[in-house]
DNA sequence: TGAAATGTTGGGGCG
DNA sequence: ACGCCCCAACATTTC
């Protein structure tokens, strides 16, 4: 039996400047592409999930898209090592190659694989593809990562060379054989009604201009397509102009939130501040369930909250509105928004959401100081003056259908003032 | 990538 | 012309 090689797509999902596709094309001539459907994952969500749904339907086009090369890519749904064991059964694996994925679940499978590979005979080969500068690229002078954006930034600039999107040079050398590719049914999933826009770079140019305006709808949607890799960073940052800078820097920050996970990675359970830990959050539910509905009474926080709950999706000056509101006005635990986010976002990445909430919270590495509270109602004057936006997510606006404030700006800004001084340990 | 509270300044109304 | 008060506008401090 010929041995192969198995190019293992996870949240790379693309076939145009893949840097672990690439490699493997180069190295070998014969490349079976695979995905999983990791149960650990895919089990803990609902089966018309829309993550689950985008995910299938990428693969579905890149499985058509090798077909003229009468190629395909196995696709399976599973437990993980037992999946990896069954193809080391069917197949004479020569080398594995995949791309490095940072985050605290993925880092131990892949561990745990590669050591079932290893003692199997196959290589394991990962390489660097979802960010520009990984884990252990931006550190300080003695070594330590930074917690703090700014210098981290700085040293990121200063390293930074810029890379060009690889040319890939054919796709000849995957293997020629056609295997039935699943539908959405038979992999035990629902098609969902809520669909990843298209990114859109058009106005990348004015982000800084008009990026705070959640009316304009002039960001670029492309943060679930860097989340499942369907777009490749570089090519991104190779159409960036010098004086693009302030959409560079939240690039800039998603590998920045990206290093403080790995380095940090009981950030996901805890404050990263542990000053903070005693602060008594009242985790009141019928608050919780209010603000999670969008039936708060502040018009910005709840027109955020209906866009997330309708399409997957929230302006992020509005993510930042609406999880103030919720830590400080209803003092809640970050970690209950952090959750609903992780649920509703198609951009769900856990190191920029967890670090994002922390931000919003204050308990997090360089966040907001506590006393920092956005007035939602300022807000709207500022970002959302003619209402365009809260109206076009809250049909009932002005009518009596369309509910008081449940809490009053004042009183909560003070209560939260009290609360974090009172639960602050030194 | 905050907002409120407090302080300062200076123009204008008015006796 | 002067002193006094009011208050908008801006600056600084505080949370």
């Amino acid at each position: 039996m010929d041995k192969i090689s198995i190019f293992w797509f996870r949240r790379d999902l693309r076939i145009e400047d893949n840097t672990a596709l690439n490699e493997a094309l180069l190295r070998s001539k014969k490349v079976l592409p695979l995905f999983i459907f990791d149960e650990q994952i895919v089990n803990g969500l609902p089966p018309d999930d829309p993550r689950i749904n985008y995910i299938y339907d990428n693969l579905y086009t890149i499985n058509q898209s090798i077909k003229s090369n009468n190629s395909s890519i196995l696709c399976i749904k599973g437990n993980t090592v037992n999946v990896w064991k069954e193809l080391i059964r069917s197949y004479s694996i020569e080398c594995v190659y995949v791309n490095k994925d940072y985050e605290p679940y993925a880092r131990m499978r892949d561990a745990e694989i590669e050591k079932l590979l290893l003692a199997n005979g196959v290589e394991f080969l990962s390489f660097k593809d979802q960010v520009i500068h990984e884990e252990n690229e931006v550190l300080k002078e003695n070594g330590t990562p930074y917690t703090v954006f700014t210098p981290y930034k700085n040293k990121w600039l200063k390293i930074y060379k810029s890379i060009l999107p690889t040319v890939t040079h054919g796709y000849q050398n995957l293997i020629q054989k056609i295997i039935p590719f699943p539908s959405l049914d038979e992999l035990g999933f629902k098609k969902s009604s809520i669909n990843v826009k298209e990114y859109n770079l058009s106005q990348i140019h004015s982000y800084s201009e008009n990026r705070d305006f959640p009316d304009l709808d002039s960001t670029s949607y492309l943060s679930p397509h860097l989340r499942f890799g369907t777009v490749s960073i570089r090519m991104i940052i190779s159409v960036l102009k010098p004086s693009d800078q302030v959409f560079m820097s939240e690039l800039i920050w998603r590998e920045f939130f990206m290093q403080i996970l790995f380095h940090f990675p009981n950030v996901v359970t805890q404050n990263f501040k542990s000053k903070y830990d005693g602060i008594r959050w009242l985790n009141n539910e019928v608050d919780f369930e209010k603000w999670c509905q969008g039936k708060t009474g502040y018009p910005l926080v709840d027109a955020g909250m209906r866009q997330l709950n309708k399409t997957g999706y929230m302006h992020n000056r509005v993510r930042m509105v609406t999880a103030g509101f919720l830590c400080k006005h209803l003092l809640i635990d970050w970690r209950f928004g952090e959750a609903y986010f992780a649920k509703k976002l198609l951009d769900f990445e856990l190191s920029s959401n967890n670090g994002n909430w922390q931000w919003a919270a204050g308990t997090g590495c360089d966040a907001a100081p506590y006393f920092r509270i956005f007035n939602p109602i300022e807000q709207l004057k500022k970002f959302d003056k003619n209402e365009i936006y809260i109206k076009r997510w809250i049909p009932e606006l002005g009518t009596d259908a369309y509910p008081d404030p449940i809490i009053e700006h004042k009183y909560a800004r003070n209560r939260a003032l009290e609360t974090y001084k009172m639960g602050l340990n030194n």
